[in-house]
DNA sequence: CGCCCCATGTAAGACGTTACATGATTGA
DNA sequence: TCAATCATGTAACGTCTTACATGGGGCG
């Protein structure tokens, strides 16, 4: 397989694991919930969906009977399942973190419904490892910069150093909670 | 103008404005600092280079003399000067502070050097103020998923909320920060 | 001489954006 | 009946990614 799913393609693979959609209801999902991030436009959707078809990653079914619009309902594979487990559970490398936490996090906002709450918290580990070398080096970093750019520039960097520490923060406040929950209601 | 300039074209217009460069040092620049989130490949910058020179934003003379390697090196023309700093003072929307901050914080990064630190105050100031009805949104956004979403959904979105916090913390602090800088020191 | 870094570029392909097109159905 | 919404699509365009190509120059 030479091209793996675009960022897209996994969102929708996530939404439909949920809940069988058409390609309607994605669009409406993607423009007025927080993941208005993700296109949205006909334009985006619908090709993305036939390539998940394609690779047999979806399915879809035309709703037919009682006087319909044509209207197409997507459900996820076993073959689709099987490939949004394994994005979901890949390894969190620094990239990940670098390149915006768009991608990480929603693949953990998927992780419980799809893999498990245990797998949720092995996502928050990993991540919380992967975040302490990097808050490091950006620290350096910023050593370096402060004497020799202007203000905005050192700011701007700073702002991002706050933000991964807020990242860590939050880790470790669900890292707690799932370890609270699991600990209680699973058993 | 039909097309507005890219993202990489904008930060590659704000370097050359600290500083002419070819299109290899550009691509050290974005490798090795962190602007890692702008391509660095040759098949990106090239291009872009061209099309920035195409129109007029940029020029590149090439360096010759004493035996050198063809090597252009590209400098900000006052047009490209203009645009620059137009688009770094555009009013700061509720979609760039969904659509990742990224855009945000490189305009604020180049802010000082183009445009002046008052200039740099005035975005922080713009951007403290669209910050507090967003997170009003995602607060309401995070009571009405709370009791039906999975505990990694909600999560997610908290974990969205705290790092606007964060980032209306830094406003703050930066605001500051400025403040102090030009009661002081530029008068 | 062979190898690696400098420095620039091109080609193929995937993806997203914008804008337009098409029809069915609901409601005023 | 006229507009709005439902629901799906297509076409043109621009940009990025990946991979390859090309040559000069320093160095062991």
């Amino acid at each position: 397989m030479k091209h793996d799913t675009s960022a897209l393609g996994y969102a929708i693979l996530g939404l439909l694991q949920g809940k069988p959609a058409s390609g309607y209801d994605l669009r409406k999902i993607f423009s007025s919930t927080s993941m208005r991030t993700y296109s949205s436009s006909p334009g985006a959707i619908y090709p993305a969906l036939r390539r998940l078809e394609r690779e047999g990653m979806i399915r879809g079914t035309v709703e037919d009977g009682s006087g319909l619009r044509r209207r197409q309902v997507f459900r996820v594979t076993p073959k689709g399942l099987v490939e949004l487990r394994r994005w979901i559970m890949l390894p969190i490398a620094r990239e990940d973190l670098t390149s915006g936490l768009k991608t990480v996090m929603l693949r953990f906002a998927f992780s419980e419904k799809a893999v498990g709450a245990s797998a949720s918290l092995e996502i928050l580990r990993s991540m919380e490892v992967a975040l302490r070398p990097h808050l490091r080096e950006l620290g350096q970093k910023l050593e370096e910069i402060r004497p020799v750019a202007p203000t905005s520039g050192w700011l701007a960097l700073e702002c991002g150093i706050r933000s991964y520490e807020s990242l860590l923060q939050w880790s470790r406040y669900a890292i707690s909670t799932y370890e609270k929950q699991l600990k209680g209601g699973t058993l």
